[in-house]
RNA sequence: GUGACAGUAGCUCAGUUGGAUAGAGCAGCGGUCUUCUAAACCGCAGGUCUUGGGUUCGAAUCCCAACUGUCACGCCA
């Protein structure tokens, strides 16, 4: 056997093959699973469920397994060690030898994206995420999707995917009327220079709003400059391009600071002309049909879609969100090939997502086009202290810019009580990672499925499974290295195995960065990939405060320094594929 | 009414897809800085995994039924 990169792979490989060559069937499968840290690194719970099923006893189908093994010399002893334990598990432990020879072997970021990247490698995937309305300013509801889809779509380009990163914006719609209709009442002039110009959008469309309810002759004139709006009038289409272009200014500043980008940007308005060609295939093909003068798809299997429609086109003859989100689907088949499509939006829509699925699955049969395959990725609202959607004690939207001001404002202020001495623009650059970073965090920490309960406190809160506590395992990793005058993976010629209780437990826990990863990508959950990084900083806090680095001891202080090389590595690949930007010093 | 999601320590949450004695962080109590950053570490205490059935060698996890909370369900997205 040799060092591989994946032992868990390895390893349900050959008992598999084992398996096989002692009669046990090739359906066998050994169950692999990552082991409490007592009984080894990973137990193979496979031969109960199968024992059982054929009646033989357990422990001496697992014997026979173990014979087979180690009869074939698979398995290197001086690498890894097994054993049966209770009723019939097998459990693999690697040896000191082996987590030497891996960390030797897989040193750097690249070495590990190279061995991820063969996973995706080719497959084209659309990522949905973000989609702000145009003319409001984001606010605390739109940080989960922001946040979740963009650690998703890196995630899945360190797996080798071709990633379209694409941001459905709320760009057309009824609202244009109250808008442009106050925008001119006001006299506002859209092409000045104004301090916080989608701030003024914002409280101009709710003006407007109220105007439209207050009397009728108003609501006349709004519903007019909607229909000029519609039908290509050249002023009001000029003004709506630039509510748009002010509006794209104030959701690029928030994107920058967040690192985020997108490689498209295709809004509702985009699929305005595309619409036609959905209504025909949906009626061609009698998925579609007229009811209560609205065009809508009913799913007769369905328990509950047999009778409550998905409506493609309104009784006026308008199309709504389902019609566009029809559109979009086949022009990313059509245009970007997509293999997979991935919406990150909340929960609450989940009812949407599964008619336009099923929709979509007896649409492209019926054209006989391959679909992509689809994923709503869903995730639970923000809520405030009381369990109520969250809101300022004015009782508007909690504003994302200003948010991050708070959080990064808040840094500030501890960074300078921590750490006094240092310049005030590192004090500055720090606030903003560890804010910044405290925010995204918290949320993806989080399992995405369940609601959260905002609160300064438990976002800004700095311990425990949070931004700071893994920012600071790095930043004092640096701080070893600066010390030592050593750049990170310098001098580890001379590293012998693993000796300490928490050596070893730094090293497994290190070989455990590519299943959390898998687990992240295959169920779309960045808090697996969260508990895990933060288990890794635990074990280094607890390997650093007992046992020190920069010693006399050559083959003591290589292995050491060893181990805080690969620790940095994979926490900042892990930190960065979340989004986080990491520190040396904090 | 139909359905989705949730219910785990006082509070906020994990729980590797059914595995061995259910884990963290806050809050509480007690320790550790002349030694690489104490935003840290170590220890103690804290549990009827909402309830009741069922499947299984084995259940927080799967099935059924209740209960509680949030949300969605014909022209917003």
């Amino acid at each position: 056997m040799e060092i591989c990169f994946d032992p868990a792979y390895y390893l349900t490989a050959i008992l598999s093959e084992c398996a096989h060559q002692t009669g046990l069937g090739e359906t066998f499968d050994p169950m692999l699973r990552a082991a409490d840290p007592r009984f080894g690194d990973f137990q193979a719970n496979g031969v109960l469920p199968w024992a059982k099923q054929e009646k033989r006893n357990p422990r001496e189908v697992a014997t026979q397994l173990l014979e087979a093994l180690n009869a074939g010399s698979k398995l290197d002893e001086s690498l890894v060690e097994c054993s049966i334990a209770g009723p019939g598990f097998i459990n693999f432990k690697l040896t000191p030898k082996f987590l030497l020879g891996w960390m030797q072997h897989y040193r750097t970021a690249e070495d590990f994206a190279k061995q991820a990247a063969s996973f995706e490698q080719g497959r084209h995937i659309v990522v949905d995420f973000s989609a702000p309305n145009t003319a409001k300013q984001m606010h605390v509801g739109h940080i989960r999707s922001t946040v979740i889809g963009e650690a998703i779509s890196r995630l899945l380009e360190f797996f080798g995917a071709e990633v379209v990163r694409d941001n459905h914006i709320g760009d057309w719609g009824t609202q244009f009327g109250m808008l442009i209709w106050a925008i001119k009442d006001s006299g506002y002039d859209l092409d000045a220079e104004h301090k916080d110009a989608l701030a003024d959008l914002e409280g101009l469309y709710k003006a407007g709003n109220a105007a439209y309810k207050s009397s009728e002759a108003t609501a006349d004139s709004v519903r007019n400059e909607l229909v000029k709006l519609q039908n290509g009038d050249p002023e009001n289409t000029r003004m709506w391009e630039r509510i748009t272009e002010i509006s794209w200014v104030a959701f690029k500043d928030i994107y920058d600071r967040l690192g985020i980008r997108f490689d498209e940007v295709l809004g509702e308005s985009f699929y305005r002309d595309k619409v036609e060609r959905i209504y025909e295939e949906l009626t061609e093909l009698n998925l579609a049909e007229e009811s209560q003068g609205a065009l809508v798809v009913f799913h007769p299997e369905h328990k509950r879609f047999a009778t409550q429609p998905f409506i493609v086109r309104k009784a006026d003859g308008a199309s709504n969100y389902a019609t566009t989100d029809l559109a979009t689907i086949l022009y990313r088949y059509e245009t970007f090939n997509a293999d997979e499509v991935i919406y990150v939006v909340d929960a609450r829509q989940s009812d949407h997502f599964e008619q336009l699925f099923l929709t979509t699955q007896k649409w492209f049969a019926g054209m006989n086009r391959v679909q992509p395959k689809l994923a709503h990725v869903s995730f639970g609202t923000i809520n405030g202290e009381d369990g109520k959607a969250i809101k300022t004690k004015e009782g508007g939207s909690v504003k994302l810019k200003e948010l991050m001001a708070e959080a990064v404002e808040r840094s500030y202020g501890i960074v300078t009580e921590k750490n006094p001495d240092l310049p005030e623009a590192e004090r500055r650059e720090i606030a903003e990672a560890v804010g910044l970073g405290a925010i995204r965090y918290t949320d993806l920490s989080q399992n995405r499925s369940s609601d959260y309960i905002f609160s300064w406190e438990k976002m800004l809160s700095f311990e425990g499974n949070t931004a700071p506590y893994l920012l600071y395992a790095v930043a004092r990793i640096y701080s070893i290295f600066r010390k030592a005058e050593l750049a990170p993976g310098a001098s580890e010629e001379t590293a012998d195995a693993f000796s300490t209780e928490e050596e070893m437990t730094l090293a497994r826990k290190l070989l455990g960065f590519t299943t959390a990863l898998k687990q992240a990508r295959s169920d779309l959950r960045p808090h697996f990939l969260c508990s895990y990084l933060y288990e890794l900083s635990g074990a280094f806090s607890s390997f650093y405060n007992a046992n020190k680095v920069i010693v006399d001891e050559p083959e003591i202080k290589a292995r050491r320094l060893m181990l805080c090389s690969r620790t940095l590595t994979v926490l900042e690949t892990g930190l960065n594929l979340l989004g986080l930007k990491t520190l040396q010093r904090m």
